[in-house]
RNA sequence: CGCGGGGUGGAGCAGUCUGGAAGCUCGUCGGGCUCAUAACCCGAAGGCCGCAGGUUCAAAUCCUGCCCCCGCAACCA
């Protein structure tokens, strides 16, 4: 084991996006990284853990004028909550970067610089053929019959001024090092799905500044453009250690550089294994040793709340059930490469039956069993018998079995491993019945030597779970009275000191929690929060300011020709969420209007209404089918729709002036 | 035909790449034990491995077609 001992390891997350709050998948990441990275450390590992925000783009702009505060103040809050967030969740980072760092900057715009410079960066056009009602731009080989493939509309040549980065030229070498390199990306599933999709076919430049928005790094030498998001984010891997481009960049860079293991969500694994590698061939960098993406953790059937979206932040669990059983949850629950569940009921369940039943319980009639019978005393009288053998067998196993599965990055499975040599110590207490031995005066040596074994099998796995529950850990160590043990002495069943006293009163590590309470709870927790935020957008009689639109011409408005329609059909778009088709009669004649407005209105509710429609309109094709005009309706601040129809009884076709 | 993921006993998952007796945790039922947090241990029931074809001595696993669910995107004129 002591061969990579002190070998430098640096372990980075993808830096969170500071539009919101980071909710518990999000989490998820961050706790992963750190049980990896607390591993390493425990391996002998010069550990650099590395995380973070990513807090430029328009997005944040514009969450931030919504709010009516400066970018920088909207992020600096936001950064402040995902720090919290990482801080609760007893995450050992190193380094906390932030892309509007001074010096993470001041890098960009050099790096930037250095590309343009050496031609790798290139001024040119966002060009293309571009169609005004989907503001798209497309290339000719994306068009259909020529026409706006969306739409079907007509597009015209357009032109935007944008930098690009020139990704085909560093292709071929990136394939090879892909191929030649099979660990490169993980799980291995995604290598293929890079290569056929993205490598093969052909890369595209890649369009690296904006100037469509000003939040962002500026180029330093045509400021109207600013850095746009990859370019700024993903070379935080570097900055963050302490590159400085065109020099030799600091000891901590030589050392750290590349980086171990880039942890990611699989949605980004494009941006870091094929742009950031491209990224770093350029900057004449070597590329780093591993990207894993790892699945996602996605809500279980929403049956906690009806009405509104139920999204769970790390906090809200942490009020729960606790720090350690919330990192618990994730890690176990999230498997290798797919995507894993989460919800109340799992939660509490996991809590329940692993934490409180299988290891705290263990823990908890070992401490009281030694106090019982030998006053907290722990002797190793060596009086063995054939069932110890088994126990330590599979005590050394996990230990192995442990450390395969991490080499695999196979974090769920670790802690599996180490659950069973709990599960295995609660089995030796019965097939030894402790409390039968100590009833017989002549088996006192063997009792003492049942109770060792089983503190120093705890002893070992607790040890083992730091890592993963680290507070839980150095709980379960204090009350056994002892250290550690280090992962180099973990091949050796027998280690705890002859004669400790463990603690006399052992502490309740995980209490069962009722099912039905929790869920109750969790009811009355949702019901107060939807209560105030009604309370909060409806004091008394509501009202909405919306943007101000510029003022037109009476000329402007005569164009617009409105009618009351009568809808004689609905039905469903079939392949929407949100549309329905109506045929509206509007005067003598029927026209086909498409809105959005399924959530609001059933189809068999909208035949019969009278509603304002906008009959002038240009027909236009929504989700593949023929729209005519353009039922109107009133929207609250929820974007709740309200269709608008006459106060009074209209004939269909009567003009709205 | 937008992209992606998935459908394995009541629940959550592994197994699928590299075919070879269907496994884990929880729940249910029965039993045991009493040191312990009504916990722990043992046993049982419960699955045409989404459907239909095909390849093979042999298919959850490979091939073809279909159905259903979920996420993202798109669309809210």
């Amino acid at each position: 084991m002591c061969k990579e001992c002190k070998r430098p390891y640096y372990i980075t997350t993808a830096i969170a996006y500071t539009s919101g709050k980071p909710h518990i998948g999000n989490t998820y990441e961050i706790v992963l990284a750190d049980s990896i990275a607390r591993y390493k450390r425990a391996q002998g590992y010069d550990v650099f853990f590395q995380t973070g925000t990513d807090e430029h783009g328009q997005k944040i702009e514009l969450k931030a004028q919504a709010e009516g505060v400066s970018p920088k103040a909207y992020v600096d809050k936001v950064a402040g909550q995902v720090k919290a967030v990482w801080d609760l969740m007893n995450t050992s980072y190193d380094k906390f970067i932030r892309t509007t760092d001074k010096d993470h900057e001041a890098q960009v715009q050099k790096i930037f610089k250095k590309l343009y410079d050496q031609g790798d960066i290139y001024k040119g056009y966002y060009e293309g053929l571009y169609c005004t009602p989907c503001e798209s731009f497309f290339t000719e080989s994306q068009l259909t019959d020529g026409k706006c493939p969306d739409c079907g509309g007509p597009v015209q040549p357009a032109k935007e001024e944008a930098y690009f980065f020139k990704m085909s030229k560093y292709a071929d070498r990136l394939i090879k090092h892909i191929n030649e390199h099979p660990e490169f990306i993980q799980p291995v599933s995604r290598k293929n799905e890079m290569m056929n999709n993205f490598l093969l076919p052909g890369l595209q430049d890649l369009c690296v500044s904006r100037t469509s928005f000003t939040w962002g790094i500026p180029v330093d030498f045509d400021p109207k453009h600013v850095t746009y998001v990859w370019l700024d984010a993903l070379t935080n891997y570097i900055t963050g250690i302490g590159y400085d481009c065109g020099q030799e960049g600091t000891d901590q860079f030589k050392k750290l550089w590349p980086a171990d293991l880039h942890l990611i969500g699989k949605d980004i694994i494009r941006f870091h294994t094929i742009y950031w590698p491209i990224f770093l061939m350029a900057l004449d960098l070597p590329l780093p040793k591993q990207v894993f993406g790892h699945p996602w953790l996605l809500r279980g059937e929403g049956k906690m709340s009806k009405s509104k979206g139920n999204v769970l932040y790390a906090d809200t669990l942490v009020d729960f059930f606790g720090v350690d059983a919330v990192r618990y949850f994730v890690l176990h629950e999230m498997p290798f490469d797919n995507d894993g569940v989460i919800s109340w009921e799992l939660l509490v369940e996991r809590l329940n039956s692993d934490l409180a039943n299988v290891l705290g319980n263990l823990v908890n009639r070992t401490i009281s069993m030694s106090n019982k019978y030998f006053g907290g005393v722990v002797s190793n009288t060596k009086v063995a018998e054939t069932v110890d053998q088994d126990l330590k067998d599979t005590v050394l196993a996990a230990v192995k079995k442990t450390d395969e599965k991490m080499e695999q990055l196979r974090v769920a499975d670790a802690i599996s491993e180490i659950f069973n040599i709990f599960r295995r110590s609660n089995k030796y207490i019965d097939e030894t019945m402790p409390w039968a031995l100590a009833k017989d005066e002549a088996q006192q040596g063997r009792l003492a030597a049942v109770l060792y074994n089983l503190v120093e099998a705890i002893t070992i796995g607790a040890s083992l779970l730091e890592p993963f529950m680290p507070e839980t850990s150095a709980k379960i160590l204090s009350q056994l009275n002892t250290d550690r043990r280090g992962l180099d002495q973990m091949d050796t069943f027998g280690l705890y000191p002859d004669n400790k006293k463990v603690v006399e009163k052992p502490e309740i590590l995980f209490a069962r929690m009722d099912m039905k309470e929790v869920l109750e709870k969790v009811e009355a927790m949702l019901g107060a929060e939807e209560e105030k935020e009604e309370n909060a957008s409806q004091p008394g009689e509501e009202v909405i300011d919306i943007e101000a639109k510029e003022e037109i011409a009476y000329d402007d408005f005569a164009r617009m020709q409105f009618q009351v329609g009568e809808i004689i059909a609905c039905e469903e778009v079939k392949k929407s969420k949100k549309l329905l088709c109506s045929q509206v009669k509007i005067g003598s004649q029927v026209r086909q209007i498409v809105s959005g407005i399924k959530a609001y209105y059933k189809p068999e509710e909208m035949v019969g209404k009278k509603v304002m429609v906008l009959v002038n309109l240009a027909p236009r094709k929504i989700a593949g089918v023929l729209s005519e005009g353009m039922l109107l309706c009133a929207e609250d601040a929820q974007g709740n729709l309200a269709l608008m129809t006459p106060e009074k009884p209209m004939p269909s076709g009567a003009e709205i002036c």
